[in-house]
DNA sequence: GCACTTATATACCTCAAGCATATATTGACA
DNA sequence: TGTCAATATATGCTTGAGGTATATAAGTGC
């Protein structure tokens, strides 16, 4: 999942948030079907390494207390990286697609 | 390296080619400094998935033998598969992207 | 024959994905 | 009050791919 992080991020600069809204917000990128530990350990990596802080939120509604992640200071910086690299990532991508397409356009497919 | 695969694909689109020349072409796509094993790793690897056909070019100048990789009708599938999630891709990263300048703009960040 | 260059392949380690499963807490209900 | 379901998070295990170093093969020039 080379896009996780990088929305996990984005989604916590928004704001504070525990684990399970996060999963449900991923569909909105399109991630959907994740299977919700991927989720857990990626964010508890991201606390590893220092990008989000985590703390207990007791006064639960029902259920188990549940994990509240934070946007760090380190994870604002990774986060700006992040976006630069995808913007990287976008035209390298647009190339490729752009190549294939006018390599096709001039029929000269068909290399088997 | 998930951008491996559909590039080396991209690159024998253009026609047969060894792997020595495909390393050397990666580079204008910016994946300089890829260790070559990498590369020829991932060409066995298409090879074996019925990506790509190879056979030896004996008439070598210099050197030895050459493995010679030709598009395999497959590969020509595959390609076009990628190219199509590669588009897909890019209208993520583009959401993503425009979300997190839109955000910033609004002066909503600093969740720490 | 020895070193050098070219070209490809293998060995080994680490790490993350993917999947199943375990754990903890609360509410509902008989 | 004991049990079951729902909520929320965590762990164990297997597989596969990336990264680095190193090995192998073949020809060239001295």
């Amino acid at each position: 999942m080379w896009f996780l992080e990088p929305i996990l991020l984005l989604l916590l600069h928004h704001g504070p948030a525990h684990g399970y809204i996060l999963i449900d917000q991923l569909a909105l990128y399109e991630l959907p079907g994740l299977h919700p530990s991927i989720v857990y350990r990626n964010l508890r990596n991201m606390e590893a390494k220092g990008w989000v802080t985590s703390s207990w939120d007791i006064g639960g509604d029902q259920g188990p207390p549940r994990r509240v992640y934070r946007l760090a200071p380190l994870g604002d910086e990774v986060l700006r990286a992040y976006v630069d690299d995808l913007e990287k990532a976008q035209a390298r991508i647009a190339d490729l697609v752009s190549a294939y397409h006018r390599h096709i356009e001039e029929g000269q497919g068909e290399y088997h």
